[in-house]
DNA sequence: CTAAACTATGACACCACTGTTAAGGTCAAC
DNA sequence: GTTGACCTTAACAGTGGTGTCATAGTTTAG
């Protein structure tokens, strides 16, 4: 699949598709034309690279992960740094739900107070 | 209260405390001596500046909204502008709490795969 | 065959933070 | 009263993304 289709699949532009590449998150193979041509797999780790960088994780630290969901179905181990890096990740979105929640609750009690007053202005 | 004290106590660094006020987010009064003097209205403030910030509103945002928890007891009436900037956020907090889950079931499932077999190389 | 639409690379530039450093004023303690 | 810790402003730098533009090759539709 080409560029311009990916991108729009999966969201990614396709400056963010080429600065993946760049760091080595993917690794599309080329056509005889050099365009880049991305298989089913390479959609599905983009997915997985999106999912976690809109979580927070930065791209870098992806990178060290993204070997273990790289392969197909087989097993794979996890050198303890790359478990400790998931671990580490983990806590950090644990943290970060909980840092939402309280900003959920902080934003909707300012909107049930201000709305509690904008209607009785 | 002095800067440093707030700094410690905020887990804000100094640096942008500053930062906040040259964005309009506080205004600390001024000692005699020109040093920074902080409320305790100031700290309240800063601690959900902090909240807002960390769950990935910008700065910018908040200062739209600030007015609306500068003022003490009083009731606050929100201009229309500000009650939807608190809705929108709302609604990125809400899906930013989606994709944190993703994510977290996403590391989860990978440290729990990584797991079995580390144990088993 | 040609023009529009894509693709490639590389560079420049911005945003929102955030740290660091320089140059100087203030204060508290010895 | 001098030293060291802390304050002030201002500027420069870096990170992680992201858009955009320039230049050039490719493909495709008319």
């Amino acid at each position: 699949m080409n560029l311009a289709k990916v991108a729009e699949l999966t969201k990614v532009s396709p400056r963010m598709l080429r600065y993946y590449e760049s760091l080595g998150l993917i690794q599309p193979h080329r056509a005889s034309n050099n365009y880049r041509s991305y298989t089913q797999k390479d959609i599905e780790n983009i997915k997985k690279i999106k999912i976690l960088n809109d979580a927070g994780m930065n791209l870098k630290d992806i990178q060290v992960l993204l070997p273990c969901f790289d392969l197909d179905e087989r097993v794979f181990t996890l050198c303890s740094v790359v478990q400790e890096k998931l671990q580490t990740e983990l806590m950090h979105v644990s943290q970060q739900l909980i840092k939402l929640q309280s900003s959920q609750s902080l934003l909707q009690s300012f909107l049930s107070k201000g709305k509690a007053e904008s209607t009785n202005p």
